[in-house]
RNA sequence: GGGUUGGUAGCUCAGUGGUAGAGCAGCGGCCUUUUAAGCCGUUGGUCGUGGGUUCAAAUCCCACCCAACCCA
């Protein structure tokens, strides 16, 4: 009933029309191969995992059910592997066990197909242990062929657009987002721990504030108005402090209108957590905690290998110890190591002359847009020649004022802000701020970074801020970066199921 | 936006103007403890898309689509 020959050419030339072939023979014998549900009492690489340890007997009856990614057909004897999210099991089946016409179906079973098997635990000559199978049932037929071989997918297109096959190729790939869930869940535990309460705050909003970055833009039909995608949860969070919700964190999806790159996904998960009472100073003691949390527990060490993919350690990061520098030391080192000496302090310069050295001497033309203003061109010094180089978690302090609006000056230095960026991996991991909450100060300073247009201000926050706000520290944490960090991806769509792409041209 | 590289069988890839290839997968056969099983036989192609050059194009030319990397 199986034999594929007697099909016409036209249909043997797809193996999808092979694999439909086989499904209508087995509904033709009344078989109905996509099942409503099937009980299992275990997993396939928990069984295997507890036969092992000598949790499963031999002969120990198990149910359980997986996808086949593995055929070895010894004729009158069949050995399957079956996986599932726990890991894989060897399935063996007899034509003298199963009989004439159960075998047969067996027999011919597809890779990718998912089947439940009940059946006793053994273990092979060979030592593999294994499930002995008295019956089986398919319960959901595969009718694409899956992709193959031991190297995973390489085309990275079909990895990211179906990405489902790039888990079933991969266990390396599958791996690394099972413990991107393991980061999540480990944020929430820390915060839990420490009394902080998970809030939910609006995406789309009148307004998109709290960041500097070009919005998406949507249209309610009902309410007959334009809404923005969020590009930060900040100000709903302030308006919280406000509320009196002390400690509070939210994970969500921010959106910014910008290009994609290695480092940037158009959506990305941020993490926003704050602590009335606290500063920028308590931000960082919670954001350096926060990172080793996350390492011990989901990575077992604080010391962090990137390797290649043939296994070559390319970078190591040690999250045991974490420095402290002020922006403007940082700038001004890196100036003079670059130019040789020939700058030794770049603050000393006019801005006329800073913008001339960035050009001249740092080479840096294509960075520097002709409408930036002074703290806009040692910021593209910043992010282009230090931050690739703190690879070492680093706190980044005394940022200049006028590239953060939202937070409060430093008493030491007026010129700056209570503000960290904390760099791990050459790139910024979070920012922390003592938020500002003088409502004179914080409209004036928005009222300026708007620029007279009176719709991109969120006079909404700002009457919140006028109720009072208690002094709080608060942090974003990127938490694909983080990822990047912690799980040894180079690329942030290796983090992300399901990264943006240009849809497919029908 | 610019540059580079790539897109050929289900998968991984060869193929630089002259009949479209290999390995694995698939299908058929043998084999009742294999594990990237083995052995024998065998099917399978809009060569990313659309134009052009040529007796002849996967290959040369033009445009476009998609992707990766680098740069902006």
């Amino acid at each position: 009933m199986f034999h594929i020959r007697s099909m016409s050419m036209d249909d043997t030339n797809s193996l999808i029309e092979q694999r439909k072939a086989k499904l209508a023979a087995l509904n033709a014998k009344g078989l109905n191969p996509f099942m409503n549900k099937f009980t299992t009492d275990i997993e396939c690489g928990v069984a295997r995992a507890k036969f092992e340890a000598g949790e499963l007997a031999e002969g120990a009856p198990v149910a359980l059910a997986g996808r086949i990614t593995a055929h070895r057909d010894m004729g009158k004897s069949q050995f399957m592997d079956l996986k599932d999210t726990s890991g894989r099991v060897q399935i063996y089946a007899q034509k003298n066990a199963l009989g004439e016409e159960q075998f047969d179906i067996f027999k011919h079973l597809d890779m990718g197909d998912f089947i439940g098997v009940k059946g006793t635990m053994f273990r092979t000559k060979t030592g593999e242990p294994s499930v002995k199978v008295d019956s089986f049932t398919i319960v959901g037929k595969s009718l694409r062929p899956p992709p193959t071989g031991w190297h995973g997918l390489a085309d990275t297109e079909i990895r990211y657009r179906q990405r489902y096959l790039d888990l079933i190729a991969s266990d390396d790939v599958k791996s690394t987002f099972l413990k991107r869930s393991a980061i999540t869940h480990e944020i929430r535990q820390f915060f839990h721990g420490r009394g902080y309460v998970e809030v939910e705050t609006p995406a789309m909003q009148a307004i998109p504030g709290g960041a500097a970055a070009a919005p998406f833009k949507t249209f309610h039909n009902a309410l007959g108005c334009e809404f923005y995608l969020r590009i930060a949860l900040e100000l709903y969070h302030k308006r919280l402090l406000v509320g009196g919700i002390n400690k509070l964190f939210e994970i969500g999806k921010n959106f910014r209108n910008e290009g994609l790159s290695r480092r940037h996904n158009p959506e990305f998960t941020m993490l926003e957590a704050y602590e009335a009472f606290g500063d920028y100073a308590t931000m960082m003691e919670t954001v350096e905690s926060l990172i080793k949390h996350l390492a011990q527990k989901v990575l077992g060490t604080l010391v962090i290998d990137h390797k290649t993919p043939e296994g070559q350690v390319y970078k190591t990061i040690d999250l045991t110890h974490w420095k402290r520098a002020r922006y403007k030391d940082l700038v001004r080192e890196k100036v003079a190591e670059k130019t040789e000496g020939k700058i030794k302090d770049w603050f000393a310069l006019t801005p006329a002359e800073r913008r001339h050295a960035a050009i001249e001497d740092l080479k840096m033309e294509g960075e520097i847009a002709t409408g930036y203003e002074d703290f806009e061109v040692t910021g593209a010094v910043f992010e282009k020649l230090v931050e690739p180089t703190l690879i070492q978690p680093t706190f980044v302090t005394h940022l200049p004022k006028e590239l953060v609006p939202l937070a409060k000056l430093s008493p030491d230095d007026p010129t700056t802000v209570e503000v960290f960026e904390c760099c791990i991996n050459g790139q910024e991991i979070s920012p922390g701020y003592t938020e500002q909450n003088d409502p004179i100060v914080q409209r004036a300073t928005l009222e300026h970074q708007a620029g007279g247009e009176q719709q991109k201000l969120d006079d909404d926050f700002l009457v919140a801020l006028e109720h009072g706000m208690p002094p709080a520290g608060g942090i974003g944490i990127g938490i694909d970066r983080l990822c990047m960090m912690l799980l040894g991806q180079e690329s942030i769509r290796d983090v992300i199921l399901f990264p943006q792409m240009k849809p497919r041209a029908s």
